[in-house]
RNA sequence: GCCCACGUAGCUCAGACGGAAGAGCACACCCUUGGUAAGGGUGUGGUCAUGGGUUCGAUUCCCAUCGUGGGCUCCA
C-alpha cells in the first residue's frame, strides 16, 4: 500500500489538515510528543504521546481551534535542512529523532519503507507548527475549507505499528474539498452503520453471539439456518456440476498429523491447546488440508486419476486474540468452503483458469459482480525464504497470470505478499457501498505435498509430486454471511430470504384460509409464515416490513372467496389481488432468477 | 494481547451528592375483527456483567475479572 506519494489536491489538503490538527493538539498539550500524521483514504490521522487520555470534549475543542488556525491563513513553507539542524529542531521530539535516524541511516522514509532517492531531510512550517515532513502540502491553510473538516475518533495505535513499542493516541479526522462532500461522506458512514451486520443479524433473528458461553462463536438461529442451507445447497450444486467431489473430514487430529504438516511449528499460536485421548494429544483443526492429504494418500494415485478436486464445508477453530474479534467478520470458529485440487504439472494452467471462472460464477450468483484482484508473489530479494523449487514457483505464477489475463481481469501484483509455501490470487468483492471484502483465495502449496511425500504415478511409471492448490471461494460461511447482510442491508433477494412471504389475515376468521395457503406454498417450495398474532392488519404489515420480508400477502373476505391473495411487496409496491397459482409462479420465477423481488 | 470508552428488563435506552430500580418496544391476558408501516387496557419481567474493597448503607466510588465497542497488530 503505497499511499504517500499521492500528489493530488485532496491528499495535500488532508495532509495539511493533519498538520493543523497537530498544531492545535500541541497548543493544548505543550509537552505532547508527535509521531506521524499521514493522509489516508477518507481523511487523515496523527499519532501523539500525550500526558492524558483524550476525551470527546477535547476533540471538539481541538476541532474548533483547527478552524481558527485555518482562518489565520498560514503558508506551508518547505525547507530542506541538514542533520544537525534537524536534530536540534526536534531535540525534544523522540519520535521525530527516530525518524531522522531512519531516513539517514537505514534509508527508510517516515513509514519505514525504503527510499529510492538519496536521504534528504525536509521540514514544513505552518503557523506555530514545524514538522519533519516531505509533503506535499497546500500553499496556505486557507485552502482547507474549515467546514469540510471533522475529527472523528481517538484510538490507540502502536508506534510504528509494533506492539512492543509505546501505545500512542491516534486522532482520526476527515477533510474534503467542500462541506457538501463532507456531508456526503458522513451520510455514507451513517449508511454503513445502519447496515452493520452485528445489528441486523440480531434484529432479523438470524444469528446470535453468547459471550458468556465463549466469545467469537456464532449461533445460527432458525432463520439464519434457513439461509445457510440455501447458501450451502447452492454451493454444493455448483461444486458437483463443476467437477468437484464433496468430502467430510474429522474435527480433530493427532499431534503427529500436525507435526508432519508443520502446523505445530508455524501455526501453533492460532491453535487451541491439545486434548488428551488415551495418552495421545489431539488438536482441533485450524485447517482442513492435512485431512484431505490423508485421503489422497489412502491409495496409489495415477496421473489418470488427476485432477482430484475435493471440496468440503469444513469447520475450523482458530485462536484469535480477543481484541480482534468482530461480529461475523472475525470469529474463532468458522466453516470454510474449502477445496483442494491435486493435479499434474500439465494440468495446472487449465485448473487455475477453471477455479477462477468457477469462483466468479459462484460469487456472481450472490450478486457480487465487481472484483479487485491481488496477485501475491515472492519477494525477489528474498528468494531463499520460500519453500518449493524455483521452476514450480515460476510455473505457478505463469498459470495464475495467464488465467487473469485470459479473463482480462485487472490485478495488482504484490511482490513479497506470497506466503512462504506458494503464490496466490485473492479476489476482493465490491459491495453496494463500494467497500471491498476479501473472500476468495486461490493458493498454491509447495510445502505440504513435500512434507507428506505425496506422489502420483506418471505415464513413465515413476513417482511424481502432484501440484496442490488450496482454495476457499466464499472464504468462511460466517464472514460471507456478514458481507451478504451488509450488502443487502438485510433485504435479501427472494431466493435467500429466510421468510419469502408472510400471510396476513385481516381478521381471525381468515386464519384457516391463510393456513391452507401456507401449506400450498410450502408444498411449492416457498418459505412462508402466517401472522396469527392479535395485531391489526396494519401492524402485521409493519412488522413484516421491518423484517424485510419480500412478499406480504393480505387475505380477507374478498381473497378467501375468490381464491386469491393480495400482494404487497417489500418495496411498497402493490401487486393487487392475484390468483394463488399466479403468485406461486411469480415467486418461483423470482427465486429461479435470483431476483431481488 | 495492547490503549481508550462502555456494560441497567429479551431489545433500545433513561436514572440517582451513595439512601426502597424507570420508560418505550417485545411478551401474556382482556376488549376491539380491522383493507396495505404501530387500536385500547391490564399484567409478567431486573442479584443494575461477575468478584472483591471503601462505607452505617454501593447499581452509583475504588480495584480486579469477564465481555462489548473504536482502533493497533493479525487474519477466512
Amino acid at each position: 500500500m503505497s499511499h504517500h506519494h499521492e500528489e493530488d489536491h485532496l491528499h495535500r489538503l488532508r495532509h495539511s489538515a493533519a498538520h493543523v490538527m497537530a498544531q492545535a493538539v500541541l497548543e493544548k498539550f505543550p509537552t505532547g510528543k508527535v509521531a506521524i500524521g499521514p493522509p489516508i483514504e477518507y481523511g487523515f490521522y496523527y499519532d501523539f504521546d500525550l500526558p492524558r487520555a483524550l476525551t470527546p470534549e477535547d476533540l471538539e475543542e481541538i476541532e474548533a481551534r483547527m478552524r481558527e488556525i485555518i482562518a489565520e491563513g498560514h503558508d506551508f513553507v518547505y525547507q530542506e535542512i541538514d542533520e544537525a539542524a534537524a536534530r536540534q529542531l526536534f531535540a525534544d521530539q523522540p519520535f521525530k529523532l527516530e525518524l531522522i535516524d531512519g531516513i539517514l541511516s537505514a534509508g527508510t522514509d517516515e513509514y519505514g519503507e525504503p527510499l529510492d532517492e538519496a536521504p534528504k531531510l525536509s521540514i514544513y512550517k505552518s503557523g506555530a507548527f514545524v514538522d519533519l515532513c516531505r509533503g506535499p502540502h497546500v500553499e496556505n491553510s486557507k485552502e482547507i475549507p474549515p467546514k469540510a473538516v471533522k475529527l472523528l475518533n481517538v484510538a490507540g495505535a502502536y508506534w510504528r505499528g509494533d506492539e512492543k513499542r509505546p501505545m500512542l493516541q491516534r486522532i482520526y479526522g476527515t477533510a474534503w474539498e467542500s462541506p457538501k462532500e463532507l456531508r456526503q461522506y458522513l451520510e455514507w458512514r451513517a449508511e454503513v452503520e445502519k447496515r452493520d451486520h452485528r445489528k441486523l443479524i440480531k434484529d432479523l433473528d438470524l444469528i446470535s453471539f453468547h459471550p458468556e458461553a465463549g466469545p467469537g462463536l456464532a449461533y445460527w438461529h432458525p432463520k439464519g439456518g434457513r439461509m445457510r442451507i440455501v447458501i450451502e445447497d447452492y454451493w454444493r450444486k455448483l461444486h458437483l456440476q463443476g467437477g468437484y467431489d464433496i468430502v467430510f473430514t474429522p474435527h480433530i487430529g493427532r499431534a503427529e498429523l500436525w507435526q508432519t504438516s508443520g502446523h505445530l511449528n508455524f501455526y501453533k499460536d492460532s491453535m487451541y491447546s491439545p486434548m488428551d485421548i488415551e495418552g495421545q494429544d489431539y488438536y482441533i483443526k485450524p485447517m482442513n488440508c492435512p485431512f484431505h492429504i490423508m485421503m489422497y494418500k489412502s491409495d496409489i494415485r495415477s496421473y489418470r486419476d488427476l485432477p482430484l478436486r475435493w471440496a468440503e464445508l469444513g469447520t475450523v477453530y482458530r485462536y484469535e486474540r480477543s481484541g480482534t474479534l468482530h461480529g461475523l467478520m472475525r470469529v474463532r470458529g468458522f466453516t470454510q468452503d474449502d477445496a483442494h485440487i491435486f493435479c499434474t504439472p500439465e494440468q495446472i494452467e487449465s485448473e487455475i483458469l477453471r477455479v477462477l471462472d468457477f469462483s466468479i460464477n459462484l460469487l456472481g450468483g450472490f450478486g457480487f459482480k465487481e472484483f479487485k484482484v491481488a496477485l501475491s508473489v515472492r519477494d525477489p530479494k528474498k528468494l531463499d525464504k520460500y519453500a518449493g523449487a524455483n521452476e514450480m514457483w515460476e510455473q505457478a505464477e505463469v498459470s495464475l497470470l495467464s488465467a487473469l489475463e485470459a479473463r482480462r481481469l485487472p490485478y495488482e501484483r504484490m511482490e513479497g505478499e506470497a506466503v512462504f509455501y506458494g503464490p496466490k490470487i485473492d479476489l476482493h468483492i465490491k459491495d453496494v457501498l463500494g467497500r471491498t471484502w476479501q473472500l476468495t483465495t486461490i493458493q498454491f502449496d509447495f510445502n505440504l505435498p513435500e512434507r507428506f511425500d505425496m506422489t502420483f504415478v506418471g505415464e513413465d511409471g515413476k513417482e511424481h509430486r502432484p501440484y496442490m492448490v488450496h482454495r476457499a471461494l466464499l472464504g468462511s460461511i460466517e464472514r460471507f454471511f456478514g458481507v451478504l447482510v451488509e450488502h443487502y442491508a438485510g433485504a435479501f433477494p427472494v431466493w435467500l430470504s429466510p421468510v419469502q412471504a408472510v400471510l396476513i389475515p385481516i381478521a381471525d376468521r381468515h386464519l384457516d384460509y391463510a393456513r391452507d395457503l401456507a401449506d400450498r406454498f410450502r408444498a411449492a417450495g416457498l418459505r412462508v409464515e402466517v401472522d396469527a398474532s392479535g395485531d391489526r392488519m396494519q401492524a402485521k404489515i409493519r412488522k413484516a416490513q421491518l423484517e424485510k420480508v419480500p412478499y406480504m400477502l393480505v387475505v380477507g373476505d374478498q381473497e378467501a372467496e375468490a381464491g386469491q391473495v393480495n400482494l404487497r411487496r417489500r418495496d411498497g409496491g402493490q401487486g393487487g389481488a392475484m390468483a394463488v397459482d399466479a403468485f406461486i409462479a411469480m415467486a418461483q420465477e423470482a427465486v429461479g432468477e435470483k431476483r431481488d423481488l
